[in-house]
DNA sequence: CACGAATGTAATATGCTATAATTTGGCGGC
DNA sequence: GCCGCCAAATTATAGCATATTACATTCGTG
């Protein structure tokens, strides 16, 4: 990627950082209605320049998307590196799996841009985006303190991610009903994090067991 | 909803049944191309029509898409009953979670209709969508075959469903990499259905004990 | 068989994406 | 300080999709 401008042009006529600021307007666009409510016009107009102007920055709608879903991975790595960075009373593991949550259901429209949208599904496997998202992957496999490596760290760091994605969609299509409905999230969301712990050590057990 | 017509039309002008048409046509854009790939313009030129035709079954684009997901959500209901209805060796619960993955990973623009487009977010809670989302999640609560009841079985049903739901679309998005891709996806889902079965197991011994 | 409701067509307005040709403004060389 | 260059915008326009309006055709029922 070329690196950023950021000038000054206090002028009329440039717009400083156009890019920037594009990305910045759809980010806000996206949280609120999720990547299809982003229309390039709109955001030209909002942001006081013709329509075509952001042509000069992306290829196509795609190519801001693609910008704006990695803007948003950086923002989540950044939740996430924060909620295990200051010391605190509960685990690790359950304060990332919490900053999760918060995260897809205050700003589910991004958590749907980064998780559940074509833009991603597309994104080809070497690429910025698909690492973006296994570094966040990686933030959860450092999170899992107990004493296990290789393929069964692995596997549960995997569940709990699977289990938190499952939640929050389901939570976010109010199909959270029912009897668990009693239940707050962020309960459900603790109710992962010991179930995942158990299974983590009755996995522990059987490797040394047959070790 | 008004009962489906499926008269035999046999002459040109008028089609005989658009509407249905229309969704299966719909369906099948869908399956390729998720949600986005949906344009009137072009089923109805697919189909035959002018392009105002299918507006007259359907207010809108939207519309259209919510009778989509709705035909949809039949289909997925229907194929996970067949698949706890035959006798196996394996168990109900493993079944349904077998065909659920391989439904997601199949038809996964059918899957992302149904569980993370804006669709199914937008739609009210007691809308007949709603009500096919939860009558598709009765039949999981249905095939825990453990002698759970109440709150705890509906809990558990809930979370491997979120765990499902997690791996189908991490995997969509080429998101099992590392050492977990070296396990087939059905292992993975084996191994969620075990896990769920230990925990569920768990808390039935905990629940006895402090009754 | 005529009539009304249902269904489809033609024509059109509106909005978004994207491209082409042109203009503007800053910046380095002289 | 002037000048040409290039990046960044601009105006103008083509093309496509949604959705509406007004009109035409068929069905089936009394």
């Amino acid at each position: 990627m070329p690196p950023r401008l950021a000038r000054k042009r206090l002028n009329t006529y440039h717009h400083g950082d156009l890019r920037d600021a594009l990305v910045q307007a759809a980010l806000a666009e996206v949280e609120q209605g999720g990547p299809e409510a982003v229309s390039i016009k709109a955001l030209a107009k909002k942001l006081g320049v013709s329509q075509p102007a952001p042509y000069r920055h992306f290829a196509d709608r795609e190519a801001l998307l693609e910008a704006v879903t990695a803007a948003a991975f950086r923002q989540f790595s950044g939740v996430l590196r924060e909620s295990i960075a200051r010391p605190s009373k509960r685990s690790k593991l359950s304060r990332l799996a919490q900053a999760t949550l918060a995260f897809g259901l205050r700003r589910n429209g991004i958590y749907r841009l980064m998780f559940a949208s074509r833009t991603m599904a597309c994104s080809p496997k070497g690429g910025e985006l698909h690492n973006a998202a296994m570094e966040t992957f990686a933030l959860l496999i450092e999170a899992l303190e107990a004493p296990a490596v290789g393929l069964i760290r692995e596997r549960h760091a995997l569940k709990i991610w699977a289990s938190l994605h499952g939640v929050l969609m389901l939570a976010e299509q109010g199909l959270l009903t029912g009897q668990v409905a009693r239940m707050s999230r962020e309960e459900l969301v603790e109710d992962i994090v010991a179930e995942t712990r158990l299974a983590l050590s009755v996995a522990l057990k059987e490797a040394g067991e047959t070790a």
